[in-house]
DNA sequence: AGCACGCCGACT
DNA sequence: GTCGGCGTGCTC
């Protein structure tokens, strides 16, 4: 009897997101999930088998056989190939895009690329070839001197003619090897410790098959509970995935996790080479690795088995993927959970608001480990009014206070970290006389400057407003867009305190290889130094001798356009504070400010999470925003505005009838041109809508099929968006 | 996506 | 006459 397959094409195309149906040729065995190449309209193209059956429901006379296979076993397994579907069908995703995810790139760049790689060795006995064979004899002292190599290089090198002669003779043996190439890493030793009753109760607490919230203050030894955990499921011969932000994959931690794990662990992270990247996946795949620590793309590893999937710093963005496939960590995470029935444990010092209302509302079990490890108080936060300091005439970036304490770190000998909070590119518009910022009258964000035409912008609803020249609140006229660059801030520090080492820490001094590395050692070995940095020094380097650090401007992620930004501002502050006074001394953190009088401070500088969250959740809860309201975007991209703008516009209608149908669930509806309307030579218009809870699942169904798939624009489905562009 | 088919303008 | 522009439609 005939046997069919039915097949995804290997093109991210909308037009081909379905299976097409080919017929298996009798002589040929496959499975589900093999990588298979087949003939589609005049070329021959890559696909994925994903069911077979024996009979098609296409017109057979028109049915193709499969042409070859890729590999002879399948390189999607089963759980990512349901995962695939759900991905696709939950975030309106192509098919083959989300394939994509599942496969390192090498597998797809150069046509076909081989898993296994041919090596030549010398047999265990040979003649040494004649004398005049002059070629050979280079390969054979070769190979003595190198031992296995290459087949390609050998060939390459010594001719190919010399080489397959000695394989013919004998002397040189030829074989299938995977050959894996292993990362760098620094040296350590494993660094296992006693754990402290706390840790102890917070790893003997999490044994079950569900999602946990590790709630753990900075300091109090997360690491060390995720590396029991991880160890107990080996024990049980499970494997485990732990997912760190990208910035966190310190080479300190890569070590780390080499001594503890050994050769059981596949670490993925952005400083490997394709090759390396392509080496550690293949030891997941077979089976080598038990263990992968990576960031947020290792949630798409084939291991099989879990018993345990752990999401370190679980409220950081990068785990929501902005650029396409959009996927968010989480409900992969999820997903996977699930279908291994596995735990799944959500680890962070300030949990995003949504996990954390998750475990208050008993969907996750909250465990907590609320004091430091070596039991040192968190440092102490002093708040400065910078509005207080102008008005005292001082009108530069560092206020008195906090020049006086650098001052007497240097000479103390110690370290002070300066961290500059930039986030994003967009500005907003404050009094600096009052420390007024103005917001939107719909969405209780703040509204963004757009420079080119001069007018305050709501990034959620489209509104406009006319830029501030007069304060409405005190009637200034002394109004700036602030963001302070690093470089401005090195400047300052070495003609405020002079005699002192400054070191920069951003996305320019890190881009090159092993940039990150360098600035860290040198600040390590430097006493009296400061470090200057933006995001990437708020994370889990302990520095012994930092007693001190400076947040500059911490309104700068206060007033961002995005109902997230008040929250992302606490954990910044928490994550930061948590730097200084990693050893026997007490910290000190000195936080300038505009608006000293926000919540988010008072709750910060108490470092009191609960009370921060109860405010917060209140404040979503009153304005229809997540957890309790749903935010979707659609997002119409096309080279010709007049296409885009109708497109959107057709859907638009579309989606107002659906409003109509539900009155009471709909909060806000409204096309617009997208914050940034032209990107590449594409056109950008956007549809926000958010709507209640209740029937979000339904509606956002119904809001999904009522999108044209027929469009010229490329349309993009976003839920809960992080910043909008 | 990419390739064929097809229907209009300007060139050896 | 025909070479070639890129709009439209199809690929199991």
């Amino acid at each position: 009897m005939d046997l069919f397959a039915k097949i995804i094409i290997d093109q991210d195309a909308k037009a081909l997101d379905r299976v097409f149906e080919y017929k298996i040729p009798d002589d040929m065995q496959v499975e589900v999930g093999e990588r298979v190449m087949v003939p589609f309209g005049a070329r021959n193209l890559q696909g994925f088998i994903v069911e077979i059956c024996d009979e098609c429901s296409y017109d057979e006379s028109k049915v193709k056989p499969i042409a070859s296979k890729i590999e002879n076993f399948p390189v999607i397994k089963k759980e990512m190939l349901q995962l695939m579907f759900h991905m696709a069908d939950k975030l309106h995703l192509k098919l083959a895009s989300v394939l994509r995810l599942f496969l390192p790139s090498e597998m797809r760049t150069d046509k076909v690329k081989e898993l296994v790689v041919r090596q030549v060795r010398l047999a265990d006995e040979f003649e040494m070839p004649s004398s005049r064979a002059v070629k050979q004899i280079e390969i054979v002292e070769h190979l003595q001197a190198n031992g296995q190599q290459k087949f390609t290089d050998v060939s390459n090198q010594f001719g190919h003619a010399a080489l397959s002669a000695l394989v013919k003779k004998g002397t040189v043996i030829v074989e299938e090897v995977q050959e894996f190439r292993s990362p760098e890493f620094d040296i350590i030793q494993n660094s296992k410790r006693e754990l402290t009753p706390l840790q102890q109760r917070a790893v003997d607490s999490i044994c079950e098959n569900k999602t946990y919230l590790l709630h753990g203050v900075t300091g109090s030894g997360k690491t060390e509970v995720y590396m029991n955990l991880i160890e107990k499921q080996l024990a049980c011969q499970k494997t485990a995935v732990m997912l760190v932000p990208e910035i966190s994959l310190t080479p300190q931690v890569l070590a780390n996790f080499k001594a503890r794990f050994g050769d059981n662990v596949a670490l993925i992270h952005s400083g490997l080479s394709a090759g390396e990247r392509f080496d550690e996946w293949k030891r997941i795949f077979f089976g080598q690795a038990k263990v992968v620590v990576g960031a947020r793309s290792a949630i798409f590893c084939p291991l099989e088995n879990l018993g345990i999937i752990i999401i370190d710093e679980e409220h950081e963005q990068s785990y929501v993927s902005e650029s396409n496939p959009r996927y968010d960590t989480h409900m992969v995470a999820e997903f996977r959970k699930n279908y291994n029935n596995c735990a799944l444990v959500l680890g962070s010092a300030t949990p995003s608001i949504e996990s954390y209302a998750k475990a208050i509302d008993g969907e996750s079990q909250l465990v907590e480990m609320p004091v430091r490890v070596n039991g040192m108080e968190m440092p102490k936060i002093v708040v400065i009014d910078m509005l207080m300091e102008m008005r005292q005439g001082n009108n530069q970036i560092f206020s008195i206070p906090l020049i006086y304490e650098l001052k007497s770190i240097v000479e103390q000998k110690k370290q002070a970290m300066i961290f500059i909070n930039r986030r994003g590119f967009s500005s907003f518009q404050r009094c600096r006389q009052c420390g007024y910022v103005a917001k939107c009258t719909d969405c209780d964000v703040s509204l963004v400057y757009h420079r080119f035409e001069d007018r305050l912008k709501c990034h959620y609803c489209g509104k406009r407003y006319k830029a501030l020249d007069i304060c409405p609140s005190c009637g200034s006229r002394d109004i700036k867009q602030g963001a302070i660059g690093t470089e401005r801030v090195v400047e300052e520090l070495q003609k405020l305190v002079p005699g002192v080492r400054v070191l920069r820490m951003d996305n320019d001094t890190t881009s090159k290889k092993n940039g990150h590395r360098q600035i860290l050692n040198e600040f390590k070995n430097t006493k009296p130094a400061i470090l200057v940095g933006t995001q990437m020094i708020a994370k889990g380097h302990d520095f012994e001798d930092v007693l001190l650090v400076g947040i500059v401007d911490a309104d700068q992620s206060l007033y961002q356009s995005d109902f997230r930004s008040i929250e992302r501002t606490f954990q910044l502050i928490t994550q930061v504070a948590g730097r200084a006074g990693r050893s026997a001394k007490q910290g000190r953190v000195i936080l300038q400010t505009y608006s000293p009088r926000h919540y988010v401070y008072r709750f910060a500088t108490n470092y009191d999470y609960k009370g921060f969250f109860k405010k917060e959740v209140n404040l979503r809860k009153v304005t229809n925003f997540p957890p309790y309201a749903r935010i979707v975007r659609i997002l119409f991209t096309h080279e010709n505005e007049t296409t885009v703008a109708q497109e959107c516009k057709v859907c638009y209608n579309q989606i107002q009838q659906i409003k109509e149908k539900y009155p009471q669930d709909f909060v806000y509806l409204d096309v617009m041109k997208a914050p940034l309307n032209k990107i590449k030579n594409k056109f950008r218009y956007q549809i926000m809508m958010r709507f209640k809870l209740d029937k979000a699942d339904e509606i956002e169904k119904e809001v999904y099929e009522s999108v044209n798939p027929n469009t010229k624009s490329s349309v993009f489905f976003e839920i809960n968006p992080n910043n909008l562009s």
